[in-house]
DNA sequence: TATTTGGTTGTTTTT
DNA sequence: CAACCAAATA
């Protein structure tokens, strides 16, 4: 029998040996998918005799892409040539490549992160007359994006905000159109484009849709239950001939539905595609007996799922560890001294087996903090990403620009970056005869001089500029990419400048050299992912950028770094840790308040909350802390309803002695009788947590209320928590008003 | 034109 | 307690 079919149980056996028809997998946390999707793709080689290059498989971040596509190829014994594995992105990118100039676009367009379309849309509303103060860019690019997932085209949004009486959806519909225009004057597409251009690609032309249909006669999804609309109507499209789709995914780690993930599309998938074969996988492989019930006890509170219960053979296991802490600090320093305690076991247990984790990036901070002190060693994934730190976004700017002269925004960011004397005057008038003209605006800088108003010593920075920039964009077909950044960096004297600026300076020349390395690294190692003939028409710039723009932070985390890794939950969606830490388990940080806003939104904070559970294997440790600064102020918690979903018996309840210090002397007398139960670790901030909210309504956003002066009105945006939940009602008669809920005195209209 | 200051603002999660 | 931005000054 084959390798890749030995030790499958009979639901693994039954995906795997699935072959024509479509195919819904679920997966429970730790049950063997990425077997069983490599599995799957070795068989219909092996056995099916489908050609490797028919085959698309789409995963959630490279990282999974490259470790499928390793496993694939020890499974083949060789590498599986001309399967196409990836994000969804780097498919859509791949494809835009091909066609682009169908779209309008030409094939060496370039990708806008998140970062540089928000510069867009800023600069596009601003052109537009509008106030960026009151319509927030970052709601603006939110709300088109969400346009985008949903494949509304700036024309139908247009259509559609006509004559609506809500004046923002009024400005984005003015924003939108504006905003696509400037992307294609600059030959760039930005992240959602990447799903969205695709399928508008294919419902212009018949003609590369049925190429790739017949092209892509198999289809496999990972994480199906983070896919989008646009994402689904891809797939659709794709697959809807053959109907050779298999998704794998799991309803109740589905935790990107604020970025337009659609959980229906997992939860319908039998009726999108009548005849779909379903098979369960519940068997984890992962987790001990303890750690499952928590998670299933924690998840069943969930009302929109399929319902599932993951067992395991793994049974007993050590109790799940809870732990109250005084303030982040404390929290910190507890878990690095249970970091370190577990060195000390001799269990065999190391750096790279723990994984600290939290709700918000923010959290990272006090870790760190307690980790350095402790020399702990230590990595973050995410937070402030590495190719968005500011030094790195300037040197890409250039390669951007050199890449794609028509990039407005890489323009705007470096032409005075080293200083060339160009201000924002010389700018300006650069701009305006640029736009009189009709040419772009580095075209222009080669001509400042001939711009009306802009001064000499402007003029000649700008040419000076514009020359710099030719003269790479000239060698760029010919020379490496790490070449080219690194006499690109010397020229400009960047790493001189960078140490010049101060403490910060040497981290970024340090970040800079990382970039050149990995320049240097870089090499047409994807030559056997680019078909032949492919790799000719762009350059080794042009697939660095790429690449750079498509990674993601788990992408680069070293798994096999002697470190302990911290990182948010959402991040740790996929991995598996010995040993895993969820920090910040307070209510309101954890779920986050605002979630209370909507039903949808706490059960997503759950599954959430589930996936963290599921991604330990052997020991659990679940901490809160009493009081925690956030944004400046100081905000009491209580620990978290979510944990309160954990039976007592699987629960090892304690707090660290900095709290236990600090509430034994300060003790309510009143109820000693709580010690029995589970809360005896924190009598006072029960009594502290009811000074706050005792007989304070829980409000719901839309509910009508009533105030003494006011009159009555409907709930709006809630914000803050605890003592600071703050709340705004637009009255009926008097309009908005931003409240305090402890003074407003709100009762609910019945 | 460049740099500094002060005020304001806001925090979820990310391909 | 940031980061970010606009106005004020060198």
């Amino acid at each position: 029998m084959s390798e890749y079919l030995q030790a499958l149980n009979p639901e693994q056996d039954a995906a795997v040996r699935h072959f024509e028809g479509p195919i819904l997998v679920l997966a429970g946390a730790g049950s063997g998918k990425t077997r069983v999707l490599t599995s799957r793709i070795a068989h219909l080689v092996r056995e099916h005799g489908v050609p490797a290059h028919r085959i698309l498989a789409v995963t959630f971040t490279n990282k999974a892409a490259g470790e499928m596509r390793d496993r694939v190829e020890s499974f083949l014994g060789g590498k599986p040539k001309g399967m196409w594995m990836g994000t969804f992105h780097a498919i859509g990118a791949r494809i835009l490549r091909r066609h682009a100039p169908r779209l309008g676009w030409s094939n060496t367009f370039t990708i806008f992160d998140a970062e540089q379309s928000l510069r867009l849309i800023k600069r596009t509303t601003e052109s537009l007359g509008l106030d960026i103060r009151r319509w927030h860019p970052k709601a603006i690019r939110a709300h088109i994006g969400g346009a985008k997932n949903m494949l509304i085209t700036p024309q139908q949004f247009v259509e559609d905000s006509e004559g609506s009486l809500d004046l923002f959806a009024r400005t984005v519909a003015s924003v939108y159109p504006a905003y696509q225009k400037a992307l294609e004057d600059q030959n760039a597409f930005d992240f959602d484009d990447l799903l969205v251009k695709p399928v508008e690609l294919f419902q212009q032309s018949p003609d590369i849709l049925h190429e790739y249909r017949e092209r892509f006669s198999f289809v496999l999804v990972d994480e199906y239950q983070d896919t989008n609309h646009a994402q689904f109507r891809f797939l659709e499209m794709l697959a809807s001939e053959r109907r050779n789709l298999m998704v794998v995914g799991d309803d109740d780690q589905s935790i990107y539905g604020w970025r337009g993930a659609d959980i229906r599309n997992i939860l319908d998938f039998e009726s999108s595609f009548p005849g779909a074969a379903v098979v369960r996988l519940e068997q984890n492989y992962r987790s001990t007996e303890r750690i499952l019930d928590a998670a299933n006890a924690v998840i069943k509170l969930n009302v929109n799922r399929k319902g599932k219960v993951l067992r395991t053979e793994r049974t007993g296991g050590d109790l799940i560890v809870l732990t109250g802490t005084a303030d982040e600090t404390d929290e910190a320093r507890w878990v690095v001294q249970v970091v370190e305690m577990h060195l000390e076991e001799g269990s065999g247990v190391t750096y790279r087996d723990m994984s600290i984790l939290y709700r918000t990036n923010a959290q990272a901070r006090a870790m760190e903090d307690a980790f350095r002190r402790r020399a702990v060693p230590y990595q973050v994934v995410g937070g402030v990403r590495f190719y968005e730190r500011r030094e790195i976004q300037d040197v890409l700017a250039y390669l951007r620009l050199v890449s794609n002269p028509l990039d407005g925004v890489a323009f705007d960011r470096v032409v005075n970056y080293p200083r060339r004397g160009v201000g924002a005057a010389s700018l300006e008038r650069l701009l305006e005869w640029a736009d009189l003209e009709g040419i772009g605006r580095l075209e222009a800088a080669t001509r400042a001089e001939d711009a009306p108003g802009v001064p000499p010593g402007g003029a000649r920075g700008l040419k000076k500029f514009a020359e710099l920039i030719q003269r790479f964009s000239a060698r760029a077909a010919q020379m490496r990419v790490g070449e080219l950044l690194d006499e690109l960096v010397e020229e400009l004297d960047l790493l001189l400048h960078l140490r010049d600026e101060g403490p910060e300076g040497d981290d970024r020349a340090d970040n800079v050299r990382e970039l050149i390395a990995g320049a240097l690294d870089f090499d047409a190692e994807q030559l056997d992912e680019w078909e032949e003939g492919m790799v000719d028409h762009f350059t080794e710039l042009d697939l660095f950028l790429q690449r750079v723009a498509l990674v993601a932070d788990v992408d680069r985390h070293d798994p096999d770094a002697d470190a302990v890794t911290l990182m948010t939950l959402h991040n740790a969606k996929g991995l598996e840790f010995p040993v895993v830490f969820i920090t910040g388990l307070e209510d309101g940080l954890f779920p986050l308040s605002r979630a209370y806003d909507d039903p949808a939104q706490l059960e997503e904070e759950r599954r959430l909350f589930y996936v963290g559970l599921t991604r330990a294997q052997d020991r659990l440790f679940l901490t809160y802390a009493r009081q925690r600064r956030r944004a400046g102020e100081i905000m009491y918690g209580r620990m978290s309803p979510f944990v309160e979903a954990i039976p007592d018996e699987l629960l090892q309840v304690g707090q660290s002695e900095l709290l236990r210090a600090t509430t034994s002397y300060t003790r309510s007398p009143r109820r000693p009788e709580m010690a029995q139960s589970k809360f005896e670790y924190d009598p006072l901030g029960d009594d502290l947590d009811e000074s706050f909210n005792q007989d304070l309504p829980r409000l719901i956003k839309g509910e009508r209320v009533m105030h003494d002066t006011f009159g009555s009105g409907a709930v709006g945006e809630i914000t803050g928590f605890g003592r600071d939940l703050k709340v705004v009602v637009n009255f009926d008669s008097v309009g908005k008003k931003k409240l305090l809920v402890r003074h407003a005195g709100l009762k609910r209209e019945f």
